[in-house]
DNA sequence: GTCTATACGAAGATAGAC
DNA sequence: GTCTATCTTCGTATAGAC
């Protein structure tokens, strides 16, 4: 039992996923038990608190998958390579998806918090977290800490946006630029 | 009559607030007849196409509203000053909205594609339109092509996840960064 | 742990009256 | 141009059997 993946991760998994791709409104649980092939039963079984559960699970879920996205590209050397690790890592995912999935973070903030606002505050959460990976390395590389805000948000910004244009276009391109770009931007810092 | 906005108008101008506000989902023809303060029997009047109408046609009428913020920016003198125009209206919407209103392509990008493929084209054209209008301003000061085109998807990329982050963090604070690190980043260009 | 049945509400769409 | 049914589909949730 212990390598295999239970149905209520499978459920958290393929509800990440359709969050990615349509939107928190398009992870019904009708879609979720299809995806994860759950038996209908298992709903309410693992989640008593509903289809809110599952989605508020899920946030976490996708954070611990992003944080393990930057944990990689952290084993590099400095902030360049950093950036390089994560930034690659989405060129990757996105063509894994033929385009066709986002970043769960910016679903959530665009239709999920809407829908419910208690949302907001882990969402909040896990881009700080991101902001914090990046100005640890940024200071360890002898950036002030107030440019190495001002870096962070400008990194993450460009690649969710970055992120958003590959899916519309179908194509790396805007993560290409926005790679080069941000490589200048932070040779002027470090 | 001239000067009135009509029903059908009205309705598209509430969409796209809708849109901005909740996703594609979110803009369902109950909200769009509740905020526009249509009558029912206006729906199928004006929009045959039913709700799928409605939404496409948002989107040029919201491509529109973004067309004529970066026309007002334009009227700039040069490339820094008319990206701080188009970084000001940001802050100036979001504030507007208590930070619940967003980008509408964004939305469309997120929950609106999946729901309806015949809506990404039209997305794209609209990031290539505001594409167009950067890359010919920095042609204008002088940059080259390949430079114009990656430091335009690096504006619209990180200028569009500032709002993102933004609205999560209920703060002008992220698009006060990147306009500092776009301005430094075109400092090394024009 | 999982299944079926059922209830309930929301949303889109259509028909026919005014 | 607009209104009131009405139909249908979909999605969530609960109850009770196995």
């Amino acid at each position: 039992m212990k390598g295999q993946v239970g149905t209520r991760d499978r459920m958290l998994l393929s509800a990440v996923e359709l969050i990615r791709e349509r939107g928190v409104a398009g992870a019904t649980i009708d879609a979720i038990l299809a995806r994860s092939d759950a038996p209908r039963g298992s709903v309410y079984y693992h989640f008593p608190g509903g289809r809110s559960q599952i989605i508020s699970e899920s946030i976490g879920f996708a954070g611990a998958w992003i944080t393990n996205m930057i944990a990689g590209a952290a084993a590099a050397k400095d902030s360049h390579q950093m950036l390089h690790g994560v930034v690659e890592a989405w060129k990757k995912t996105l063509k894994y998806s033929n385009f066709e999935a986002g970043c769960p973070m910016m679903a959530v903030a665009v239709d999920g918090i809407a829908e419910d606002p208690a949302l907001r505050a882990p969402t909040a959460d896990v881009f700080t977290q991101w902001r914090v990976a990046l100005t640890t390395q940024l200071i360890a590389d002898g950036v002030d800490a107030e440019r190495s805000r001002r870096f962070a948000n400008m990194a993450i910004a460009s690649i969710e946006g970055a992120v958003l244009l590959c899916r519309v276009d179908q194509s790396t391109g805007p993560l290409d630029d926005i790679e080069q770009e941000l490589d200048v931007l932070l040779s002027t810092v470090v």
